[in-house]
DNA sequence: GAGTGGTCTAGACCACCAA
DNA sequence: TGGTGGTCTAGACCACTCC
């Protein structure tokens, strides 16, 4: 519990974390090198590379697979009761929003979306997937299923738009009734390839069940985001 | 992209997850000694390590400081919408809940308790601190700050029954509109303490600001989870 | 091609928990 | 008191990024 000699990690963690605060290093920033930094602390990789890791999981600094540890910028606010989408939301901050089109195709869908989605075990569905960026950083890997019977000839449109707008202009769909479950979890591989963050690194699953406004479920959402790109907002009551 | 030849991580990894899906091992387990471990996969320590938090990272198993490394039990589900407490919640998914008073004391708020209370700067609140457990487990540090104008001769009452009877029963208070905010991020040094777990190890973060029935609001709670115990859910629209 | 991060080895010492 | 986890050292090789 006491801190006589303060730890190594601990040092470096307080030395950057400093720096950080003060300004020296702006969000976006990339740091020097692993063996570079070992140099200035007197240490080695292993212990300077546990400090990042720490830095990491508080959301002060994140990796970007073999290119090396960058200033975490601010986390988006996710407001769980606005029904905006997600470009709206972050223009809304004032920040630059891009999607990016991974792959779009018919295919059996998985136990768990056939559970949300109320389908019988190996029915079809359509099965987007996507990742998006905030200011040019990836932050979220996100796999859209929808059930095929409100979207007859789904792939045939333009699929780069937003979801909401195609659900309105071509199929006549307003979202009414959401149910999310948010749980902290370690990026899947998938994922992890997508956002290019090393395989296991902490990130943040949200499950989005989406219905109409007959309350029928429509389709759901599978969000893998990195764990310090948000921050949700709730109210209730 | 490719694994031509799997890396030693997941290979442990996939090893102790099939041993955890098969039921050889039981949530709350024990694991073997790191060492024993490192010489069943024939590695060394810090690799095995590396697994294992990994395998931390994504819930499947969990470490207290200095005691060694445990099989994770299911995580506890969060209803967001319910207007339940800590207790209720937890005996109602079929567990056993423990509440333990750490401290209670006036101080002057933090600015971040100011704000989320609308109070002026330095103003005094009433602050309780205490930790709870999910069948024996630590899973949850939570600070509670309470506006004192709502709360007079706090500290006379008995403050090991639940804080919602004792608003109701002694003050007549009851919650209305809660707002809730939600970060995955590192403990911090007193919640890492207070719940044994080694300092900068993953967390999740939630502020809960509550409103009575005429929307003042009233007190405002800081709970720091174990990242791997809960998961939240939410309904809106 | 140089330099970087990702991964791994083979040890060591200390503080603390349990017996 | 012995064994454990927490921490740290001093290297190494490889795959990839970036120039």
């Amino acid at each position: 519990m006491r801190d006589s000699a303060p730890r190594a990690v601990t040092a470096i963690c307080q030395a950057l974390e400093e720096q950080i605060e003060h300004g020296l290093l702006q969000a976006g920033h990339k740091l020097p090198a692993e063996r570079k930094l070992s140099d200035v602390f007197a240490t080695t990789r292993i212990t300077l590379r546990e400090a990042l890791v720490q830095l990491e999981a508080r959301g002060l600094v994140y990796r970007e697979e073999r290119r090396g540890w960058f200033i975490s910028p601010p986390r988006l606010r996710y407001d769980l009761n606005a029904r905006s989408h997600f470009h709206a939301m972050v223009q809304a901050q004032g920040r630059n929003a891009h999607t990016e089109l991974l792959s779009a195709q018919a295919q059996p869908a998985s136990a768990a979306v056939c559970g949300h989605l109320g389908l019988a075990p190996l029915s079809r569905v359509f099965s987007i997937c996507r990742r998006r960026r905030i200011d040019g950083r990836l932050v979220l890997y996100v796999e859209h299923h929808l059930n095929p019977a409100f979207f007859p000839e789904l792939l045939e449109h333009d699929l780069s738009q937003p979801l909401t707008e195609l659900y309105a202009r071509q199929y006549g769909i307003e979202y009414g009734q959401v149910r999310f479950e948010v749980a902290p979890t370690a990026l899947g591989a998938q994922a992890a390839a997508a956002l290019k963050v090393s395989a296991g690194s902490p990130g943040l699953r949200i499950v989005r069940v989406n219905r109409d406004r007959q309350g029928q479920v429509i389709d759901c959402d599978l969000e893998y985001w990195r764990h310090d790109a948000i921050a949700l907002v709730a109210t209730h009551g």
